[in-house]
This record gives structure tokens, sequence and C-alpha cells, in this order.
DNA sequence: GCCCGTGGTTGTATTCTGCAACCAGAACGT
DNA sequence: ACGTTCTGGTTGCAGAATACAACCACGGGC
């Protein structure tokens, strides 16, 4: 690998860093009544209908014992429903309930906005570009050891 | 806006807002002894030698305290100290130390090589094409081009 | 029927964080 | 010069997220 794709690595892993940081520091700001992870275990559950807590800590990387937390009070909060499995008694099927999708939208839109906002100004290839970037990206080459388990 | 730009910046929202929990879920495993926002803060400090607790702050949307505190614990052990400034009493103008220098290349280039394994088989060309788009994305909202220090 | 693996919960300690109160130096107006 | 306000920074405090370990309940082999 040559100096000028070393650069930009180094770009792309600083600037990343920085988003992260931001994302993490903002979330709390702008949606105090969703984290950043319940807003991750919301948007997991809105795409496949239930899953189990241990498939959450898994995807997430987060300890069993957090995510438990974490999901007790989302539904709590009227946000997530658990499910017995019939087959396995131990197993609980999370699924979002009306309210959870709601809120799930709600807070959704307004990130959407954020972001919206700052990419104001951006032509449409660019954004379709970096877009595409971000996706080959998180796809990963394949094992993708920037992230085991995801 | 119309709609293919609609949809590239969902695809945006979304895919940052994976990276950033991966990272956060990562930071901790994988450099136990540098914490995200240490890293950052370190990384920082690099870039330009010399900056203000303050500008950390405002840069990484943390409240002052909470950079006061990490930064304390940074001096604590040995990888940044602080020079009064001159021109202004109040002012601590922080910098790397040698090594703090040395533990950031450590991380930097663990991290790195975990990018570097992701970013696989990118040509140059789509490499600081990305990078490029970062930089301009964290620079902040589309404020017309050289954004300063944010 | 017993033991072990799996899904989940709870106890405990740590870390990070923000907010508010505070201190010290600077900037400004009178 | 003096007081007021502003700015950079620290500290007290409380809350949230997290990991680890111990634990409970169920299921599956033996």
């Amino acid at each position: 690998m040559n100096s000028g794709a070393d650069v930009a690595i180094e770009t792309i892993h600083r600037e990343m860093t920085s988003f992260a940081r931001r994302a993490r520091a903002l979330a709390g700001r702008l949606h105090p009544e969703l984290s950043l992870v319940s807003f991750a275990l919301l948007g997991h559950l809105e795409e496949g209908s239930g899953c189990r807590a241990t498939d959450l800590a898994e995807h997430y990387a987060l300890d069993k014992s957090t995510v438990s937390r974490q999901v007790a009070v989302l539904e709590r909060e009227g946000l997530v429903e658990r499910r017995q499995d019939a087959e396995d008694q131990r197993v609980q099927v999370l699924q979002l309930t009306e309210e959870g999708r709601r809120m799930l939208a709600r807070v959704s839109e307004r990130r959407r906005a954020a972001f919206k906002e700052r990419l104001d100004g951006w032509s449409q290839e660019d954004l379709v570009r970096f877009a595409s970037y971000l996706e080959r990206y998180n796809a990963g080459p394949s094992a993708g050891a920037a992230s085991p388990e995801d």
C-alpha cells in the first residue's frame, strides 16, 4: 500500500472515530428518551420481527446483563414486549410495541433531520457516493477485523 | 432535495450510526489502556500542537468537566502536559508528551491495522474520496468550505 | 433422574458523563 | 481604578451504562 492510501486510511480512521465520539455525545442530548444503544436495539427489533436478548448482546458486543437491563427499561416504558417462546420456555422473544414503533420513527426522524442539515449543500452525486462508501465499509471485506461479530 | 438524495441520506444516517455503536463497543476491548475519548483527545493533540481543554470539549461535544477529568487522567499517566499560556493565565495549553506520542502511535497502529484490513481492496482513489467525504462531513454543516476549527 | 449447557436476571463496582457551583484571570464599562 | 461580566477550568454530586460474577430456570444428553 502506498503512502497516499495510508494517509487516506489514517484520515478515515480519525474521522470515523471523531464521528463516533460526537454521535455518542449527541445521542443523549438530542434524544434523552432514547440512548444510542436503546435506539440501536429498537432498530434491530424493527427489522427482523422478534429476536432474543442473547442475539442482541452478541450482535452489539454487549454483555447479556446490559441487554437485560436495557430491555427491562424499554419494556417498562412500553416500547418493547416480551413473549415466552412456546418451544423453549427459557427464551423471551422481543418485539416492538406500537408505541415503540412510533418512538423509533420519531427519534429516527429527528436524527435524519440532523443528518440532512449537516449534509445540506452536498450534491446528490456526492451523497450517493458517500453512502455507498459507508455501506461498503460497514459491510466489511469479509471477516471484518474491525468488527468481530457483526 | 430529491428522493435519490433522501435515500442516500438515510443510508448515511444508518451506516454512520452502525459504525458508531460498533466503534463504541470495540474501543474498550481492543485498547483497554486508552478509552475512545482519550484516544480521540490524544489524536487531536497530535495534529495541531497545543490546544485548550475548551476546544476539545467543543469539538467533541463533551462537557468541559468531562474533558477536565479526562485530561487530568492523561496527565497523571504522563501522556499529556499542560503549559500555562503566557498571554492568558487562565489558559492551559495541552501538549502530548513523548510517552503520549508513543502511546498514541502504538494504539493508532493497532487501530489502523484493523481499518486497513477492512479497507483492503479499495482503490486509492476511493480511499481518498471516502476520506475527504468524512472530513467534509465532520467539518460541519456545510459551512461554506473552510470552516475553521469547528 | 442428574449433570451440564443455555437464556436471563440480579448484585456489585467501575467508569463516563452532565449539571451546577465554584475559582481565577481577562475584558469591558463607568 | 473598580466593579461587573465573561471565559477557561476544577470539583462536588448524581445518574446512566457497563462488565463481571453469581445465580435461577429450563432443556438436553447421559
